[in-house]
DNA sequence: TTGAAAGCGCTAACAA
DNA sequence: TTGTTAGCGCTTTCAA
């Protein structure tokens, strides 16, 4: 059978609270009594449980951690990066893939409580705002990352979006780009939204007329950023830039070229934004905008744990600086 | 506060066993009381807390998942594809990410005891094998993916390793390659091990010499595999061809092909082993061996669950079969 | 078909 | 400094 606090209580010869103190370092004990539970403990081998003391309103020292797809590499390194902090900190995370399916969605939120999770950090594009507002108003400990809710009073941690599509923008203008193309995974993501205006004004400070068969949709598939590649890229306003919203869909436009025979960054210049791995290993390497992942992953842990030790008052929106990486997939207009 | 049983017992005008009762859908209880029960539950938004039923024995319907590293592309669709048969038969994963440290491994195995999750599914190359030993013993539920342990007694799913580097080096063999270089992680890894008998095999059957200085030995990182490419690649004993044991190798070896002006396939057969995204985005596509990732995570939960709910006496080993991925890093060898 | 009550392993008053 | 005891929210006999 399992061993319980009894048992060592039993061995050493005291009560189990005094196991109990010395096991939370609580309470003032005699190092003798403190010496000899913590050897019963070491030879009996007893790990206490996390369940029974959860019961009593200790934390769980768990966080859920809701993503779209681990196997999606952005999210893949947002998940390492959280877990990363956690583990420092002393929390697990449990990890929930929700397709951005609002049920499945709602699904995990109603589950994460049931399991008593300490806190919840959201990384999906999500909808269900009426249930992030009633844990906001139990004062669930709860944060975004990755993704904002202008909307709402909350801890979220993100990447200036406008910042990072300004930039992205103004460096295919800069190289004399006219005709930017820009692919969107969805416009219902906030990131994007902002993105997306950056886009609009760079062209605009810089007289350049919006185009809006310029403006691209797809899921944030790889196929389908392809596809609406091809099709933009044969038609009679093929644009000489592409701006893609995420480094995945910046390989579609990648394969869509090679089709054609068309070379990049040659006959046309290619931007990504997120910086994940992908944009290091095609060829050439693609020009991105960074999000500052690994330090995204740091602060919303600090600022959830903040949040569930109680020693914060106010939400905040930490918002992180992009960094352009110009690699080798962007470059003059020739057409110019 | 939260809801508990006994609201919902009060509010209905029953006892709280009876309200259990509806919940876990066990006994005998009246229509009318299910019902009405039923509505209390419904009316108050009451969920059952896991933790308590917990510390009564029953499940956490909570498992550890144990890899390297989510941030790399693998182990991240293992991960996926575990959780999604996961949320299928109603367990949460609990993420952990090791980075093959054996210290790390054995804090968060003690961590999940101590988190009473129902099992164990390890995915990274071990060598803690007395504390597995030790878990094997009092019959906690514990699986292996895409790992093997010989020596032992356990639960596992993985590729037919030996198969796979059978058809690799075959493969290359049949395009006329003599000089056949091989790219290892380390050789701690069982999986690698089976690779790398296949390959001697393969050679000696085909009456090519082994050279033991086209052992190519690297961490697990692209940039030493590059490293390596690179200067197995300047020296008398070029390859005409690189088994590379993971498509991260093979992605290494790309960027010292290039740096040196080399052409894949042109000038240098690759092949890699995974299938992961990373063989379908870089240029040339790579050849690989596909592991059935998607099944190997299916078949380690079922595998697990059936432990966990008891019903399986006997442990047992899933090999599933590898498959060959013609894309168009191979091409025979022009030098022969 | 239902209820009372013991107990799961632990924490935290409260007493001593 | 230490021990006793009452819960935490739930499941499960055992009785009724």
């Amino acid at each position: 059978m399992k061993v319980t606090i009894y048992d060592v209580a039993k061995k050493a010869g005291v009560s189990i609270s005094t196991v109990s103190r010395v096991i939370n370092n609580t309470g003032r004990i005699s190092e003798k009594t403190k010496k000899k539970v913590l050897e019963v403990i070491e030879t009996l081998q007893y790990q206490p449980s996390v369940v029974a003391s959860a019961l009593t309103g200790k934390r769980t020292r768990t966080i859920g951690l809701i993503i779209p797809d681990v196997a999606n590499p952005f999210f893949a390194e947002i998940a390492r990066s959280v877990e990363d902090r956690g583990r420092e900190l002393g929390f697990n995370l449990l990890m929930c893939n929700t397709d951005n399916n609002p049920d499945t969605e709602e699904m995990y939120l109603s589950l994460l409580k049931q399991k008593s999770v300490d806190g919840i950090i959201i990384g999906t594009t999500t909808k269900n705002y009426t249930i992030i507002k009633d844990l906001l108003q139990e004062r669930f400990p709860i944060a975004l990352i990755a993704q904002d809710i202008p909307e709402l009073t909350i801890d979220v941690v993100c990447v200036d979006d406008f910042l990072g599509g300004y930039m992205a923008t103004s460096h295919l203008v800069s190289l004399g780009h006219k005709k930017i193309a820009i692919m969107l995974g969805s416009m219902n993501h906030t990131s994007e939204k902002f993105r997306f205006q950056a886009y609009r004004q760079v062209l605009e400070e810089n007289g350049i007329e919006y185009d809006e068969k310029l403006v691209l949709y797809t899921d944030y598939s790889i196929e389908n950023s392809r596809r609406a590649a091809l099709e933009i890229l044969q038609s009679p306003q093929r644009p000489s830039a592409i701006f893609a919203h995420f480094d995945s869909l910046a390989i579609g436009v990648y394969q869509a070229a090679k089709e054609l025979g068309l070379n990049i960054p040659d006959d046309l210049s290619v931007i990504g934004f997120d910086n994940t791995i992908l944009a290091t290993i095609v060829d050439p390497p693609l020009t991105t905008i960074a999000q500052p992942i690994h330090e995204m992953g740091r602060q919303v842990m600090d600022l959830l744990v903040q949040e569930i030790e109680g020693n914060k008052k106010l939400k905040q929106r930490v918002i992180l600086p992009p960094e352009l990486i110009v690699r080798h997939s962007t470059k003059e207009n020739a057409r110019s």
